[in-house]
This record gives C-alpha cells, structure tokens and sequence, in this order.
DNA sequence: CTGCCTACCGAATCTTTTTTCGGTTATTGC
DNA sequence: GCAATAACCGAAAAAAGATTCGGTAGGCAG
C-alpha cells in the first residue's frame, strides 16, 4: 500500500468524500456495479478506455473501504462478482446527481475548452 | 497552458463533473466563495493547509470555465474579489451533498483509515 | 499435458497535479 | 525613494495517480 507524505486533512466533508469516491473512475465503476455489471471483466468492457489494471486497483480500494463487496464464486470460469453494500448506496444519489449536472453541461464545456485551446494556441 | 497528452474522455457526465469541479482543493475555494470569502488572500486564510499558488492557479480554472467571476475594484490594498457565476450556482446543490455526505461518513472513514494502515504495517 | 479464460498482483514508467520558491506590477503610507 | 500589501505568473521539483507490461494461480476443455 502506498502511504502518502503528505498529511490528509479529513476535517472538510468535501475532501472526506473526494478520499473515498474522488478517484478518476470510482464514480463510473460504481455506476457500472450498480447498473449490474458485476463482474471485472464487463466492468472493463463497459468503461473501455480505463485500464485492466486501475480497475483493479480502484476496486480493491472501493473494497478496503467498504462501498463495494466482492461475492467470488468458485465456477469456472472464474467468477468475481461485486455488490455495492448499503455505505455504497448511499453515495448513489451524489453519484447520479454528479452525472446528470455532467451531461447537462457537457456540450458548454466541451465548447468551452475548444475556445480555451484556441486562445493557448493562437 | 498544460495540454494533456491523454485524451480525455468527456462522453460521460462523471467526467465532465470531474473536469469543472474535481481538483483537489476546487469545491472548498468554490464553498468559500460562496460562504462570502471572496478575495484570494482571506480565501487562502480560509484554506490554509492549500498554498497561495494552488488556489491561484484553481481560482483561474474556475473562472476560465466561468463558474466563478472576477470583479476586480482598483483601490488600496490591491482588490480582486470573486463571485459565483449563475453557473457555478448550479455546482452549489451537489457540493452542499457532497460536503454533507463527506462530514456524516468522517468519522468513520478515519477509523477505517487507521485500520488499514495497521494491516499494511503490522 | 497444453491452451485458454479469469482474477489478481508487482514494479517500472509515464502523466498529471500540487507544491515550493522566487519573481513582477501596482498602489499607498511614511 | 522605500517598505508594505495584494494579485498574479513562471518554472522546477515533488508527489500522487494512472498506465503498461509481465507475471502467478486456479480450473476447465480438448
């Protein structure tokens, strides 16, 4: 495990909550799992774009802390399933309310950072 | 201006939140400004534990996606102050949740921080 | 036994983000 | 002119986080 160096301040609700679900693809695979994609391998094909390996890891820290449990049946082929336990529940609603505002206000800022590019570039 | 050499991926809500809002100190500066903290020397007094340059370089990023405004006033001491755009006022809602969830579920991720580290050491 | 599938893990490397530190500019009070 | 204060910028370094790659292990089909 990596310990960090520098000091985490966990008096801020905001930074508490970025330690648990702030990672880059927590949200989406917590959204995978709770849409029903149980399973690691489908959880790669769903979010194609992340890696094997993050998918791993950020599972494994979902696990550590508890927003997700792994139920392994031992069939061939090797089955892993993960389940979002109640904690992980309660962080759907933020979940679904962080996506919504997402694809609300996706095509302002991808407009946006277009007209930002431009300025850096021109 | 730093280019990321990975090309994001803004098909998804999650992301695009994350793009606006996931910085690691963006939501406290964007509460602070909103709590009526509105110059960056009290909102680095506010957030201490962040330097003075991150929350420079945040409050730019908000601005330049146009969450926050500036309404700089040319007197003595040098003044900026900073507003929360009718854009920005819509990242309010989820931070207000975020904030809530974060400080009802403090308590025990710290406990459950302490643990793990015990089983990464012992 | 061999090849295949799935889950995971370790380590090196690369990318991104944050931090540190030292500037510059502008204005005021002395 | 000179100290002080505020805002902001640039660049290097440090830290954190993500990615790549190559393993191990178990079990099944052929």
């Amino acid at each position: 495990m990596y310990i960090n160096k520098i000091e985490e301040d966990l008096d801020c609700g905001i930074r508490v909550a970025f330690k648990i679900f702030g990672g880059k693809w927590k949200l989406c695979i917590l959204d995978a799992i709770n849409r029903g994609i149980t399973r690691p391998t489908d959880i790669q094909k769903d979010i194609r774009i992340a890696s094997r390996r993050v998918i791993e890891m950020q599972l494994a820290e979902l696990l550590s802390y508890g927003v997700v449990e792994k139920c392994a049946e031992e069939v061939y082929p090797k089955k892993s399933e993960y389940e979002v336990t109640p904690f992980g529940k309660t962080i759907i609603p933020l979940l679904a309310q962080i996506d919504a505002w997402g694809t609300a206000n996706a095509a302002f800022v991808k407009t946006r950072q277009l007209e930002l590019e431009k300025i850096a570039i021109g």
